[in-house]
DNA sequence: GTTAGGG
DNA sequence: CCCTAAC
């Protein structure tokens, strides 16, 4: 409800899909029913192109689609025999509304963890249940729109209530639907609602920067827009992941939106997008993913599982500089008590060298003495290649080290490989010299320190 | 807790 | 140097 009590009149459709107040950004009913109904289908499409979705508000996409963990819930309600939205939005939206689709479906391809057909049919199940449907969702008597592209992507599972809303003249008073999915790892269909909110509205979107809202409540922005209509559907949407909850209602006098606090994207996202952006690829099959390489549930987890560390994407934008915040180097009297060290106990027992030889530097762990080690022994190696450069003092950093340092690390080398810098004249040896025993990985197996 | 390996 | 999986 305006409070100003001066409702606005938009007489062409497509306007009447937003109006700002406070800053926020009301999509249109159809857009909203586009989304509800296309978070509730199965892709079908085998190639869309999105360019227009990609590329328009590609930033709001990046800042604005902030979700994961997303469990999402539908739930709206309309009235039957008002007109249904159609009568409101009519063909204006339908461009953009395809985009929205197109953006939607990409997303549900993209992500890795959605599984679009058998979670979306089972929430139509219970959607069905719900509002008791006198048939299947699914073959609900939806006329589709002139508009071939829907019957690419899902013309079957358009929620007929909202965009056609002629074919549910059985419900004939406002029915509460409520589809929730809790089923849906990394909140796919979060992200892709929030995704298209800001796909839709990105470039008129001017609402303050919703991100890094990370597993809080919501905000609601209230914000109202008349319809010119007479109708009064109502479309409420509730977003929730421990209740978020977003909702349109439609009325007479204007509409009520609470929108939603968008979550950053994921980091899958994000990654995908760029990549996809930067290659100029901009068609992104949907539908049967046939050869993709991304379906994490079908791939068998190798090891231990990982753990899920939700990561924000301000920790990735560290700088190089940060990350090494306690950066010493390397001296060389450190790097022959290291070849020392390595030489009396072997290579491996980091932590025995550690304590025996660096106990007084307490700044060197024993996994520093390892990675020292490997560079070591990554420079030798590289210098046993470009010996004359190495002895004009150029390139690496072994040309530090004095001759017989670096003549210590190249034989201690050969008797101790580390893995991947392996030698290739021990590269059949399956012991070392000291008889430890070696892996098939090449790797040290533990021995006992009384060796 | 320690180590390997990748970044 | 940091992070993480594997052990």
């Amino acid at each position: 409800m305006r409070t100003d009590g001066k409702p606005l009149v938009i007489k062409k459709p497509t306007d009447v899909k937003r109006q700002r107040v406070d800053g926020s950004i009301v999509p249109g009913l159809e857009d909203e029913a586009t989304e509800v109904e296309h978070l509730l289908e199965e892709p079908q499409s085998e190639h869309i192109s999105v360019d227009g979705v990609l590329c328009f508000g590609k930033e709001s996409i990046e800042k604005h689609l902030k979700m994961e963990d997303f469990s999402f819930a539908f739930d709206y309600g309309w009235k039957v025999g008002c007109g249904g939205l159609d009568s409101i939005h009519g063909q204006g939206g339908d461009d953009l509304k395809l985009e929205v689709l197109d953006g939607l479906l990409d997303e549900v391809d993209e992500v890795d963890d959605i599984h679009a057909t058998n979670d979306f049919s089972s929430t139509c199940e219970d959607f069905l249940l719900d509002i008791e449907f006198p048939e299947k969702f699914s073959e609900l008597d939806y006329v589709p729109r002139e508009v071939s592209n829907f019957h690419n992507s899902s013309s079957e599972s358009h929620s007929p209530g909202i965009s056609g809303s002629n074919s549910v003249g059985g419900i004939s008073e406002s029915s509460i639907v409520t589809v929730q999915e809790s089923n849906y790892k990394n909140g796919v269909l979060g992200k892709m609602a929030n995704c298209d909110l800001h796909h839709t509205f990105g470039s008129k979107c001017s609402c303050p920067d919703p991100v890094m809202e990370t597993g809080r409540p919501s905000i609601q922005h209230d914000v109202d827009f008349v319809e010119s209509d007479d109708e009064k559907p109502l479309v409420s949407f509730i977003l929730s992941n421990k209740k978020v909850k977003s909702s349109v209602k439609v009325t007479k006098g204007g509409t009520h939106l609470r929108q939603k606090r968008v979550r950053k994207p994921t980091r899958r996202y994000i990654e995908e997008f760029s990549r996809n952006s930067t290659t100029g690829k901009k068609c992104l099959k949907v539908g049967p993913k046939e050869d993709s390489p991304q379906v994490p549930e079908t791939q068998p987890q190798r090891g231990r599982p990982r753990k899920i560390v939700p990561k924000l994407e301000f920790e990735r934008s560290k700088t190089a500089c940060d990350r090494r915040k306690h950066q010493r180097m390397w001296t060389l009297a450190e790097v022959i008590k290291l070849v020392d060290g390595i030489a009396q106990y072997g290579v491996g027992r980091w932590t025995d060298i550690k304590k025996l030889l660096f106990a007084s530097s307490s700044y060197r762990t024993p996994v520093d003495l390892r990675d020292k080690w490997r560079n070591l022994l990554r420079s030798s190696s590289a210098h046993k290649h470009n010996m004359r450069e190495v002895e004009d003092n150029t390139e690496l950093n072994v040309r530090l080290l004095p001759k017989t340092v670096v003549c210590r690390i190249r034989e201690l080398a050969t008797i101790h490989p580390y893995p991947k810098v392996r030698n290739s004249n021990l590269s059949s040896k399956q012991l070392t010299t000291e008889g430890a025993p070696v892996n098939s990985h090449g790797r040290n197996l533990r021995w006992k320190k009384s060796n």
